[in-house]
RNA sequence: GGGGGCGUAGCUCAGCUGGUUAGAGCGCCGGCCUGUCACGCCGGAGGUCGCGGGUUCGAGUCCCGUCGCUCCCGCCA
């Protein structure tokens, strides 16, 4: 007998059907015995009166441990005393694909760490579950709005010959005789697809840094979300264009699992209005000071996560909006192959964005004539010979162009209302954690 | 990498100023229970108190070192 899916059982009442899944709970009574089994949709309870003496299946079911992979047979009938659906199967069959050893090493309330040792187990949970069906959705829209807007899928290697820069650490690998890097970013591997024609493209993808980053937003592998756009007038185009993608990725992540996200993570998600907020970080300062933050970062650096904190609390109390552009970063704090305004060349055209005060995404128009590409790495001491190859990409016409790193951890954790990116990670990687 | 907190049973934790055989809830095992649904009731097993060293008549408790976890900062997505 085919099996049959617990979320498809109420059109089935009255027949035969055989349910397969994990043992959830095993209550075994004087007379009575219930085995609720739970499924990728959902659970359902077996019921089997107890024989005196005892019959083979009612002893079969008394030898049942919490999470054994078990498949049931058995009549599908309707009972109002059910809690679990109203119905329940009557059990005539049970054949145990695999019994679970007695005592699980995690509970539900354990610590994370714990719970990452035995993910297995902890995903089996129905919320773990639900944060890679909203991560899938997430992924899915975005492709949508992609292929709207003819982007093209890339692929870039995650070995590379060199670093693509970015401040960040680098993990060496052995590769034959040389050393081979992980790749920190696409960075550069999106402006050659840039260079080679691809007008718009787009990578999500793994990406690797090595830094003892000990918070719950930093982990050493992660998924980056990339976009790359070419012909744009400035990094103005770079938002309006990410702005109206996460809006629609947004909206069509509420339409399918708002309900359900607010049931199970207490997380009302709203869609966001379009334009997004924007702020100069030099404005974003003031206010900041204004509103009487006295630690506010000097001139020369980046807003720390307190002070991101508050200005998305600023903007929301200002602007009732959830997200927030922070523009025109000093040259100090950006990589040199962002453009430079024409008018005061210490700013870039560039932008983070902010939402609920944690950092989504860094951006920039990109300074796509080699020679003012050159003076620039000069001047921020890059040296030119590792990297010549990425430099030889503006050779023979480039065309103006921007584009963003997005973390999607970050996205989903701020989705689902999560403290870390270890909860919405698949297996999590941190300075400490190569295993499982 | 810097700073704070933590590490006691399978899990979550309690253990006051150092003092006899280290506790609870959940889980596990056994028994009882006419339909449970966080089932209930009774009983039982289970601990080198992260690891190493020191102080002391005596250390889970104090000191030093070390490992790990966690939060904040730095770094970033």
């Amino acid at each position: 007998m085919g099996r049959t899916l617990t979320a498809d059982l109420n059109a089935r009442v009255g027949e035969r059907a055989t349910v397969r899944g994990w043992v959830q709970a095993v209550r075994d009574q004087k007379r009575v015995q219930f085995v609720v089994v739970r499924d990728e949709a959902g659970a359902v309870q077996a019921v089997l009166g107890k024989d005196e003496p005892p019959s083979p299946l009612n002893e079969a079911v008394s030898a049942l441990t919490p999470e054994s992979a078990v498949t049931l047979t058995g009549l599908l009938v309707a009972d109002e005393r059910v809690n679990l659906g109203g119905l329940e199967l009557r059990l005539e069959e049970l054949h145990v694909d695999s019994l679970a050893e007695p005592e699980l090493p995690i509970a539900p309330d354990s610590a994370l760490d714990k719970r990452i040792d035995w993910r297995y187990l902890d995903l089996r949970r129905p919320d773990r579950r639900l944060i890679f069906e909203v991560q899938t959705a997430v992924e899915q829209a975005m492709r949508e709005h992609w292929r709207a807007e003819r982007f093209v899928e890339i692929h870039p290697p995650k070995l590379m010959g060199s670093a693509s820069e970015s401040g960040a650490e680098l993990f060496k690998v052995e590769y034959f005789d040389q050393t081979a890097y992980l790749a920190q970013s696409p960075q550069f591997y999106k402006q050659m697809a840039i260079a080679g024609g691809f007008e718009r493209v787009f990578e999500i993808g793994p990406v690797f840094r090595a830094n003892p980053s000990f918070t719950s937003r930093h982990d050493t592998e992660f998924t980056s979300v990339d976009v790359e756009i070419a012909w744009i007038d400035s990094h103005e185009d770079v938002m309006a264009f990410e702005e109206r993608w996460l809006a629609h990725v947004l909206g069509d992540v509420k339409e399918r699992y708002g309900e359900q996200i607010e049931r199970t993570f207490g997380v009302e998600l709203t869609v966001p209005t379009v334009p997004f907020p924007r702020i100069a970080l030099a404005d974003a300062k003031n206010l900041l000071r204004e509103h009487g933050h006295d630690s506010v970062p000097g001139p020369d650096h980046d807003l720390d996560p307190a002070s991101e904190r508050a200005l998305s609390a600023i903007v929301s109390a200002e602007h009732g909006h959830e997200f927030a552009f922070v523009t025109d970063y000093p040259t100090t704090v950006r990589p040199f192959y962002h453009m430079r305004h024409p008018d005061d060349p210490t700013l870039t055209r560039s932008f983070d964005l902010l939402w609920r005060g944690v950092e989504l995404t860094t951006g920039a128009q990109r300074e796509h004539r080699h020679d003012v590409l050159l003076a620039q790495a000069e001047d921020k001491g890059v040296d030119p010979g590792p990297i010549s190859y990425y430099l030889d990409f503006f050779r023979y016409g480039a065309p103006p162009h921007g584009g963003f790193g997005f973390g999607l951890t970050r996205l989903l954790m701020q989705l689902l209302g999560q403290d870390s990116v270890r909860e919405v990670t698949f297996l999590y990687r941190g300075p400490h954690r190569l295993l499982p």
